[in-house]
DNA sequence: CTCTTTCTGTACTTGATTATCCAAAATATG
DNA sequence: CATATTTTGGATAATCAAGTACAGAAAGAG
C-alpha cells in the first residue's frame, strides 16, 4: 500500500561487501557504498540508517554466505577430508583469481574487522559476529579434519582443532600475501604447502 | 642558537608505531598520537609536517627496526637454517605475549598497510617501502632457507622462494590469528605446523 | 645581557563526511 | 480514481578530525 523500492536490499549489501572488503570500515565513505549500489543517500540511510548498521548487516551478509558456501564443501561426504581443504583453497584462490582480474586482491571483511580492535570494540555486534563465525569456522574445519583422518586422507597425528586453527590462520595469510600482487598460481601452492602437516 | 626541542624524535616515532600497528591509519587520530608520545599538537607538526608524513616515517622506522632484528637473526651463521626460522616464529610469538599482556594483539604496521589499497595509492613512498621490505624479508627468508638446505636442517625438495612466501603469509597469518585471541603457545604450534614442509 | 631563532601551547579555521530534512514522486489499496 | 504511505532526490545541517596561526617561552650566540 505504497511506493515499492526501486533497489534490490541484498543487492545494496552484495555492493557493500565488495567495498568494505578491499577498503575497510573507516576507509570507505557512504558515498563510495552509494556509488557502489547505485542508490541515493537517502534510499539507502533509509533502508539502512546509519553506516555502521549498514556494515553490521553486511558483515552479517558477508559470513553469512561465505560460511554457506564453506559449510557446504566442507561438510560434503562425498569428498574425503583432504579433497574438502583442498576445494576450500580452490574457492579461495578462485576468488583471488577474479579480483586480480579487476585489478586488485579480494580483501576480506573479516581479516579486515579482526585487525581493527576499534571496530570491535565501538559495536559488539560485529565481535559477536566474527566470534561466532570463527567458531562455525574451525568447527567445520576440523569436521573435515576428523574425517579426513577417518577416511584415511589426513594423517592420524595432527590434533583436529589445531589443523582447524591452522587452516584458518593460512587462509588469512593468503589474503595478505595476495596483496604483494604475488601470482596466483604461487598462492596455491604456497597454500598447500602450509597445509601440508595435514594433508600428507 | 635557538630553543631545543623537549622531545626525542625517535620516542615519537615509536609511540607512533605502537599506535599505528594496532589501529591502522585511517583509525588512528593524530589526538591519539599526541597523546601517546606526549607531545603537544604543534609540535608534533613542526617536527612531522602532517599525519602522513609522520605515517610514512613511522612505517619506515618499523620496517627498519624489525628487518634489522630479522636480518640478525635469518643471516645468523651460528644457527641452522632450521634454527633460524623457529627462532624467527619466536620472536614474533614474544611481541604478541608482550602485547597480550597489555590486553590486545601485537597488530602489525606492514599487514594493516597492505590490506589497505587506499593507503597504499595516496602516497607511493608507502608502497615503495612495502615493496622492499619484502622484498628484503624473501630474500632473507630464502637465504636461510638454502642455508638450511645445505646444513641439512631443511628438506631439500622445497623451493627456496616459494619457501620464503610461505614463511611470510604464516607470520602474516599469524598476526590475524592473535586478533582472535587465541593463546600464544597454541599460536606458536600453529606457526610450526605451518611451516612443517620446510621444518622436517 | 640582549637578541635571534626555534619550539610550545591554545585557540581557531577549514575541509570532509556523516546524517537529516522535506518536498515531490510513485503505487498498491480501497 | 483518490488517498494513504513509503520511497526518492536534492539540499542542508551537524560533526569531527586535520591542519594553521600566533603569541609567548626557552635557550644558545654574540
Amino acid at each position: 500500500m505504497a511506493r515499492p523500492r526501486t533497489f534490490d536490499e541484498t543487492a545494496v549489501l552484495d555492493a557493500a561487501v565488495r567495498e568494505f572488503r578491499v577498503h575497510g570500515f573507516a576507509e570507505t565513505s557512504t558515498e563510495q557504498l552509494c556509488e557502489a549500489a547505485s542508490v541515493r543517500r537517502s534510499s539507502l540511510y533509509n533502508a539502512f540508517v546509519s553506516k555502521d548498521e549498514l556494515f553490521v548487516r553486511a558483515l552479517q551478509h558477508y559470513v553469512a554466505t561465505t560460511g554457506a558456501r564453506q559449510s557446504t564443501i566442507l561438510a560434503d561426504d562425498e569428498l574425503t577430508g583432504a579433497e574438502r581443504l583442498r576445494t576450500l583453497v580452490d574457492v579461495v584462490m578462485d576468488e583471488e583469481l577474479q579480483a586480480a582480474n579487476r585489478g586488485h586482491a579480494a580483501g576480506c571483511m573479516v581479516v579486515q574487522s579482526l585487525m581493527s580492535p576499534d571496530l570491535r570494540e565501538r559495536d559488539e555486534r560485529v565481535s559477536r559476529i566474527l566470534d561466532r563465525d570463527l567458531r562455525e569456522r574451525l568447527s567445520l574445519l576440523s569436521g573435515a579434519i576428523r574425517a579426513g583422518q577417518i577416511d584415511g586422507s589426513i594423517a592420524k597425528g595432527v590434533d583436529p582443532d589445531d589443523g582447524a586453527v591452522l587452516a584458518s590462520t593460512v587462509i588469512s595469510g593468503l589474503r595478505v600475501t595476495a596483496q604483494t600482487g604475488v601470482d596466483v598460481e604461487t598462492l596455491r601452492r604456497i597454500a598447500l604447502a602450509g597445509l601440508s602437516s595435514l594433508l600428507h
